[in-house]
RNA sequence: GGGAGCAUAGCUCAGCUGGGAGAGCACAUGCCUUACAAGCAUGGGGUCACAGGUUCGAGCCCUGUUGUUCCCACCA
């Protein structure tokens, strides 16, 4: 039909294909009347992106998915986005900015901000085309962006209506704070780290000159904002001093000595020092005994008024100057080795600082509620289920969240204050003037939102919420939403509440989870390490199906898996492969071809038909069941084993033969299971299998929307089946036979076949002698007169006997079959043993015992196969 | 402090509701057999971490132990 290249080169084929879809309008959900929707919102990367394993990881799982539902005949949509990743891009632009001299304050907010659009503008379609490079079969027409102006308007429409519900509030609490990133971060941001660090053990005299309290602190410069000292009310060494006030050194301030539980007796010496200001506990136990709230450190961590000597110095420089001015005048009791849990920015992995800070709060509790039930109910379905668990129990103990952000770029929040009445004005459009006093004087909070307070919108937005659009009727709730272990906090719990909360219904019913993709070592992939593995350049080397098929084979949900580059190189050796034997069939392809099934079908044929259609059944299968590793495992086993090393070879007799007839028959069933396995691995690999069946003869525009293959209970052949096993059986004994005794190929021999259903081995007759190196097979309904120089090997149902003379020495043959005979007997001991046991036969299924008894039968035919030849080769050597 | 995962061939890992111990790579031997040497054929290699239990039957279920990884948590 056509002459195609001896290795696959899928550089020449991936981009022609892609584009071939994308024109064909393949990646569009179908409009079929009747067709159910199937949707995945794809998780946005960020506009800085640069696509990485964990992109490609995802990609491939969602495309797999999206692409096997679409030839169930489903509508199914796959939502792309791009997200404008707050921190992140805001970063990215300032260091631009920073190599011209310039920082963002010099351009100021409106200059700045239009400086970031143009940066999404140059480089937001980057990280499109590369996952356009996976073969990500996404609907980019329907492609979004979080800042465009239906995710605003969701934004705007979900904040609004959350504060007129009183479940966003602004309020003075203790937030982390990231001094570089100069914003608040909300819990989830940030990440603790060990580290090693110090325990400094401090004196605090009382100021009535009667003794004296020693505190110990890991962070010895917010002694600076102490404004209380703590001692458990039940430990007998204070009780005298509670009430009294102690004199904090450095400073001069009296601050007092409360009781609270807060305090651990046994920890140190059982008194803590309070600094409501920057400690989440001593915040909440300066509430309960009305301690005051002392800042001691700016937005960029250093030291502020409230410091008085101390004023200017950045965090670590004044830690360094406290303590030494501790120990100089006689404060400082002791210093311990001390390793403690910091937390450290995610973006940019500095210290955070717990700072009060005035911000705002998505109340979290009421939201939570639904969002547990949800899962609890199974409403939504963690795969693997193990996850749930970490989220309920995240849920359960969730905390409010704070959601504004001192940053400029992202959805800006939508509240307006008053400076005559100080009344915050709360608007789905521009507020003008204050709600409560008329004035006009208001001003627009300068903070943004937490990205995550638009991604959490995400899966609704992005069909047109809030409008009541026909996306949104028909595509929402979601289906599965696809993502990695380490955002599920971050992103999937969000969603889930977000969509409770706003639609009503949870966003989608299964939450896929997949690991991170680690280097070779087991470590992470990171830039610091250097140790990232480009999937773009994986791609270029071994083409997107290998690199794929890489991320799903051998791998299962929730799990981490390494990267090793010779596994992609062993799956482009099975994407060659599949292009060899397609190869093979289209060389003997004539033009008028049809892919139709014959009529007049061969063992072989009805063996490989049969074991297609099992394939079919139980790849389906494993798919439905997200078990994508499994499913593939078993289409490439198929497809080398069975197609390729069994199928291929045995056509080869008839595809080189004279009889048109036979040559055509064979040809077309050659096409028809090639067909099939191509629609069944075409979600894995998409490009190769799309490029091979455009040259077969097909019906339809192309693969990505043809059918799904289903079982068919007309083609399968369970006694066909068996058949065709027992001459393979026979053929891999003579093989195993001949290497045993360094039989050379070439060297032919003739085969004599002594079998129980000699009518199955006539039939097979051409195979045996094809693929077992006989120049003739004969059939024999008796032991050969003569076995001098005679070679046998028994299987279950058949005695194969190879006359190779000089090469057979009578006492290794005995040895060898004395060997398998032992084997056999042993076999046929445990089989008997257990169907000898009643409680095995009266308790397990029918089916189980039935196939025991069935080995045990052919056990012994082996057994009693394996005896005559030893009696006959006995006589022989007498 | 709480929770979860992992422990199967030399390496990396599959093994779906309990019944055959598997794959890729690596290794050994022999093959340029008119689809493929990125290949073909054949082979070696495992007390499924350990100890109990449930069961006719356990890699799989239950209990405990050891080792290891990760997540969460406000002990100064």
């Amino acid at each position: 039909m056509r002459q195609l290249n001896k290795v696959y080169e899928p550089r020449q084929v991936e981009e022609k294909i892609y584009q071939m879809w994308e024109r064909g309008g393949y990646f569009r959900p179908s409009e079929k009347e009747g067709a159910k929707p199937f949707t995945i919102v794809m998780p946005p990367p960020n506009v800085t992106g640069q696509l990485h394993m964990g992109h490609a990881m995802d990609a491939t799982l969602q495309d797999i998915l999206i692409r096997f539902k679409r030839m169930q005949g489903y509508s199914a949509l796959w939502v792309p986005g791009v997200d404008h990743a707050g921190i992140a891009t805001q970063i990215k632009v300032e260091e631009e900015l920073r190599k011209e001299g310039l920082t963002r304050y010099d351009l100021g907010r409106e200059k700045f901000l239009e400086r970031v659009w143009d940066w999404k503008y140059k480089y937001g379609n980057r990280i499109v085309e590369q996952q356009k490079k996976l073969g990500a079969s996404c609907d980019w027409e329907r492609a979004r962006f979080t800042m465009d102006e239906g995710c605003s308007r969701a934004v705007r429409e979900v904040f609004v209506s959350l504060y007129e519900k009183g479940l966003i509030y602004k309020g003075n609490r203790i937030i982390n704070w990231c001094p570089h990133c100069v914003t608040a971060l909300s819990d989830a941001e940030v990440e603790y780290v060990d580290k090693p660090g110090h325990l400094w053990h401090i004196r605090y005299p009382l100021t009535d000159g009667s003794g004296e309290v020693v505190v110990a602190t890991t962070r010895p410069e917010t002694m600076l904002g102490d404004t209380g000292v703590c001692v458990n009310p039940n430990d007998p060494r204070y009780t005298s001093i509670v009430g009294k006030t102690v004199l904090l050194p450095l400073v001069g301030r009296k601050i007092p000595v409360v009781a609270d539980d807060y305090a651990e007796m046994d920890f140190g010496t059982g008194c803590v020092k309070m600094t409501p200001a920057h400690d989440p506990n001593d915040f909440e136990v300066g509430l309960r005994h009305g301690l005051e709230v002392i800042r001691v450190m700016d937005d960029y961590g250093r030291i502020n008024a409230e410091g008085g000597p101390y004023e200017g110095l950045d965090r670590y420089e004044a830690r360094e100057k406290i303590v030494a001015d501790l120990e100089a005048q006689g404060y400082l009791v002791k210093v311990e080795e001390y390793s403690h849990n910091v937390g450290t920015c995610y973006r940019c992995h500095s210290d955070v600082e717990p700072i009060v800070s005035d911000q705002w709060f998505v109340k979290m509790k009421p939201l939570a509620q639904e969002a547990i039930r949800v899962v609890k109910e199974g409403q939504t379905r963690f795969v693997p289920d193990r996850f749930s668990k970490t989220y309920l129990n995240w849920m359960e103990n969730v905390r409010d969240w704070c959601i504004s952000r001192q940053l400029w770029w992202g959805h800006q929040i939508p509240a307006w204050t008053c400076e005559d009445c100080g009344h915050i004005t709360v608007s789905r459009t521009d507020a003008q003037v204050c709600e409560k006093c008329g004035s006009r004087h208001i001003q627009r909070d300068p903070d943004v939102l937490d990205t995550w307070f638009s991604s959490a919108l995400w899966p609704f937005e992005v069909l047109g919420w809030p409008e009541k659009t026909r996306d949104l009727e028909k595509y929402y709730p979601t289906d599965v939403l696809v993502t990695g272990y380490d955002i599920i906090f971050f992103w999937v719990s969000r969603m889930i509440f977000s969509g409770c909360a706003h639609t009503g219904r949870t966003p989608f019913h299964t939450v896929l989870i997949h690991g991170l993709v680690r280097d070779d070592k087991g470590r992470k992939m990171s830039k610091s390490l250097g140790n990232g593995i480009d999937p773009l350049e994986m791609i270029d080397r071994y083409g997107c199906d290998a690199l794929r098929l890489n991320m799903i084979m051998g791998n299962s949900p929730g799990n981490d898996m390494r990267f090793y580059v010779e596994r992609t190189e062993a799956m482009r050796n099975f994407a060659n492969k599949l292009w060899n034997a397609s190869r093979y069939v289209l060389m003997n392809l004539d033009e008028d071809a049809e892919n139709r099934l014959p009529e007049d079908l061969t063992i072989a044929d009805k063996w490989v038909l049969s074991k297609l259609n099992t394939l079919i059944s139980e790849v389906t299968e494993n798919l439905e069941k997200y078990e994508l590793g499994v499913a593939v495992q078993k289409v490439y086993d198929f497809l080398w084993d069975t197609y390729c090393d069994w199928y291929i070879e045995l056509t080869k007799a008839r595809l080189y033969s004279d009889d048109p007839a036979q040559k055509k028959t064979a040809l077309q069933v050659l096409v028809y299971v090639l067909d099939q396995t191509l629609r069944l691995l075409h979600p894995f690999m998409p490009f190769i299998t799309e490029e091979i069946w455009q040259s077969l003869p097909h019906e339809g525009p192309a693969l990505i929307t043809a059918s799904w293959p289903v079982y068919d209970p007309a083609l399968a052949f369970p006694t066909e089946e068996g058949h065709m096993e027992s001459v393979m059986n026979a053929i891999r004994a003579i093989r195993n036979r001949r290497t045993e005794m360094n039989v050379p190929p070439s060297k032919k021999a003739t085969l004599y076949v002594l079998a129980a259903h000699p009518e199955v081995f006539a039939e097979g007759e051409g195979f045996i002698q094809r693929l077992a190196y006989a120049d003739r097979v004969t059939l024999i309904d008796a032991e050969p007169e003569d076995l001098d120089g005679m070679v046998c090997c028994a299987t279950a149902d058949a005695k194969l006997y190879i006359p190779l003379g000089d090469l057979v020495d009578v006492v290794k043959e005995l040895e060898r079959i004395a060997k398998e005979l032992e084997k056999a007997r042993k076999n046929l001991a445990s089989l008997e043993g257990k169907l000898s046991n009643e409680k095995f036969v009266s308790r397990a299924p029918e089916a189980v015992v039935a196939a025991e008894r069935e080995k045990a039968d052919r056990a012994k035919a082996l057994i009693a196969q394996l005896e005559q030849s030893k009696a006959a080769l006995e006589a022989l050597k007498n």
